[in-house]
DNA sequence: TATTGTTATACTCTATAACTATA
DNA sequence: TATAGTTATAGAGTATAACAATA
């Protein structure tokens, strides 16, 4: 995957030419969705690694993390605060269920409040532990000062629904 | 990393509790790997949008401005380059022959340089006209001296092979 | 032996439509 | 009518294994 050697300090200079192999220009290299691409897959794949023995796929762990932070959350909220559709949610609560991860008690008829078990909170501080030493390989070489503005700054991007208030990318 | 209420360094403070309804605690709200995804997902949907109408997925459109930078390239060094496998570029590159994006010589008898078609040059600039103003959508409410620091930024957090050498999640 | 291109296949995440049962 | 949960299905990206042709 390594390939380009290019750093660039500040924006996108092309890389000087190696005159001993072929040196390719990348015109994707200053594009922001290039790189949030990029790193956003190098991270996930590192996470998926790093919950690999735990059998939980990363939004799995997500799920985990956000029910043991709000208990008697419902699947739909999930869904809502984790971008995951209603749809997507089922399979992943029911697993979670089957494996008594979680405990869905029945509030509504049609909510389902969830609950981490003793065994989920359990789980629940190891998928912590794991997200810990996963989240520092890759913010290490990075000052301390700059990764808050990192994290907030990636926020921003997302959540930028615009000065007018429109949404960007309405699905 | 826990669960407290979040220490965005300087910018976003969490909406102030609205009182009338549940508010949820997001506790990956804090962490890199989160929003790099929220991020990704939503530049991504984004440029999917913009390039509909031109029957183009994001990954097409950059293979297709890869090669306008690079004419001869081949397949295998576009997947080197972007992070694509050489077994998933095959599809790509048949498909960009079969519409007439791209001229296949063959030059080796197995390395086949690509090079863009007359037709393959005008898609190329109709697609970076389209992701600049795409790009601009994002980065309008960023300070421009944070534009170019938030893309070097994110070079650096994949890029990094470690201080020591040894690559991150060496699949 | 190593590399290019290819086919087949599978997994993850995401998306929509449609259904039920509740409210 | 609106919401919660579910099922089925599809698309897109990514991954591996294996093969033929070529170097």
């Amino acid at each position: 995957m390594a390939n380009s050697r290019d750093h660039n300090g500040a924006m996108n200079d092309p890389p000087p030419p190696a005159a001993d192999r072929a040196v390719f220009d990348n015109p994707l290299d200053g594009l922001l969705g290039y790189q949030l691409r990029r790193a956003s897959t190098a991270i996930l794949a590192d996470l998926a690694h790093s919950l690999a023995d735990l059998r939980l796929r990363p939004t799995e762990a997500s799920v985990v993390l956000l029910i043991a932070a709000n208990p008697s959350i419902t699947q739909s909220e999930i869904g809502r605060i984790l971008g995951i559709q209603r749809a997507n949610m089922a399979p992943i609560a029911a697993m979670l269920t089957e494996r008594g991860v979680i405990d869905r008690s029945r509030a509504d008829g049609r909510s389902h409040p969830l609950r981490l078990s003793e065994a989920g909170r359990a789980l629940s501080g190891e998928i912590h532990a794991r997200i810990a030493t996963h989240e520092a390989r890759f913010l290490r070489d990075l000052p301390p000062t700059e990764r808050a503005a990192l994290v907030a700054t990636l926020r921003q991007v997302w959540n930028a629904d615009g000065v007018g208030g429109r949404a960007l990318s309405p699905r």
